[in-house]
DNA sequence: GTGCGTGTTAAAGAGTTGTGACCGAGGCCG
DNA sequence: CGGCCTCGGTCACAACTCTTTAACACGCAC
């Protein structure tokens, strides 16, 4: 799935991945056709797509993590300039693509003018709409990411992309780089994630039949968890399907939304993680993510 | 985390458009009538352009310091798709803007998939090629603001882009240019900077697989810190990523996860941190608290 | 109980980084 | 004009850390 390889070939050299490969993006439009088309496609390039009907407030935009929004002005009516205003200025890091019919220059000017990274006249072929929107998003991803790119709790933990590293209060859990991505993967998901899904993530390539790699790197990475913060458990075990990342306090069976005692910590994903005891549990681990 | 960061901002009061203020830029075309309608509107904008009749080599476009450069493919020829590449591929943190007669749908794809930021169709209005510099330009220059001509103290160190040199009290480091560039950008941020980040930034184009220039700077720069301020040290190696600048008393080891940045910060580390230590020895069958 | 998947451990192996030496390109000075 | 010096950059080697592999023990599902 990982579409890779086709379009890694800026400076990725090095050998880790950094962040979650995917692009996300959301498209707010109506017009049925150009939707299923365009699906289609974002499918095939193995994004996560996401279709809005009507505009959402940033507020809503926001925990969607998206790359990447592409708004037809049309559906928005007068109020669309402000819209698009306040996305643009609200969500810096964000690459906004007006997709939209005929229009002026001086309407071009200004929406790229409010923060518009890119203007694509309907009707366009949506490969190019696509190339638009990685082209966006590159430039995007390579500015910004690192530096915006909030850290966040679970339990007592807190994962920090920009020092490359997991932290319980002050202390360093003196992760490795490998370590510090597995973990950084497992705790942006909430699902179940296969270990050929993990390796292939991480590593960027194919996992190799009986390779336990990602074993092992679980376990040290439960060991250090564990060191630095016990009577917590993150990483859970489903039998033959693979990991699951889930901050419980030892002793638990479901993860109870209250806060947690730890400094700082109930920003964390103690959430709604409405799965069953962590045990036992045979899923088949179907992303339910739309893409 | 600013463990040592006494702003001792010097702010050189009402500078004119900072250094990097303004937008720089090249075009690569050949018709007179676009150049000029296109140079007006440029100079009107407080743009610094060039005009270029013919293809110049990396080598030749990186001492420029260019934002952005725009290009129309068809003064290019055939090996038009290849200098594009080249360039994209060499100059990730150059803004390209494709600005060309008529063309297919396949040409704007490859063209973007190569790299190009934006891809304009001739004949256009000036206006909206401007704007459409600027957003592909926008997000890029944002990152790179850093390099503000305050001088900042970190730790005991102070470093004077004014100078263009780095002190520790009245006493100069003799940090040769590249050495001070390093320094310069490395103090600037808070976070890990891999090393083709570092290169790139400095060097102004993409390292090449296996370069250790950096590498052998940030020893440079280790070695004249060190004498210069013994018993601190400054640059901090993250195994597999890169390197972190962040004054610590020598000895302590203790980065702190606060995001925030707290102005305040007086005198810096001299605040004793009684860490424990953040031992890298904590081997397994460590159950030190019964779980 | 058996078979397979997973936890755990240790050691071998691969990859990264630190470091000193070296060399060519340019600038400065005699 | 030529020599000297500085600076940027490459190389090879050593030291080091992390990754991978192999092996064995344990637990779960059947």
């Amino acid at each position: 799935m990982n579409t890779g390889r086709s379009d890694a070939r800026t400076a990725d050299a090095g050998s880790a991945p950094r962040g979650q490969g995917r692009l996300r993006l959301a498209v707010l439009d109506r017009d049925p056709g150009f939707m299923q088309v365009l699906s289609k496609r974002l499918d095939a390039r193995g994004c996560e797509y996401r279709p809005l009907a009507s505009p959402l407030g940033t507020d809503a935009l926001v925990p969607m993590r998206l790359n990447a929004l592409v708004v037809d002005l049309a559906i928005l009516g007068p109020t669309g300039w402000t819209y698009l205003e306040q996305v643009c200025a609200r969500m810096p890091s964000l690459a906004v693509i007006v997709c939209t019919g005929p229009s002026s220059v001086a309407q071009r000017v200004r929406g790229l003018r409010l923060g518009a990274d890119a203007w694509v006249t309907k009707p366009c072929h949506p490969e190019e709409l696509i190339s638009v929107i990685e082209a966006a998003t590159r430039r995007h991803r390579r500015a910004e990411m690192p530096a915006i790119e909030a850290s966040e709790a679970f339990g007592e933990l807190i994962v920090r992309p920009d020092l490359y590293q997991a932290y319980v209060g002050e202390r360093s859990l003196e992760l490795t780089a490998r370590e510090f991505e597995i973990l950084q993967l497992l705790s942006g998901s909430d699902r179940v994630l296969r270990r050929e899904e993990i390796y292939e993530r991480v590593w960027g390539y194919a996992m190799a039949h009986g390779d336990r790699s990602v074993d092992v790197f679980v376990r040290k990475l439960r060991q250090k968890l564990r060191a630095g913060s016990p009577g917590w458990s993150y990483i859970h075990t489903h039998f033959g399907v693979g990991y699951r990342f889930a901050p419980e306090r030892e002793g638990e069976a479901a993860p109870a939304p209250e806060a947690a005692e730890a400094p700082g910590a109930e920003a964390g994903a103690a959430a709604p993680r409405a799965e069953g005891t962590a045990d036992a549990e045979r899923r088949d681990g179907v992303p339910a993510v739309a893409g």
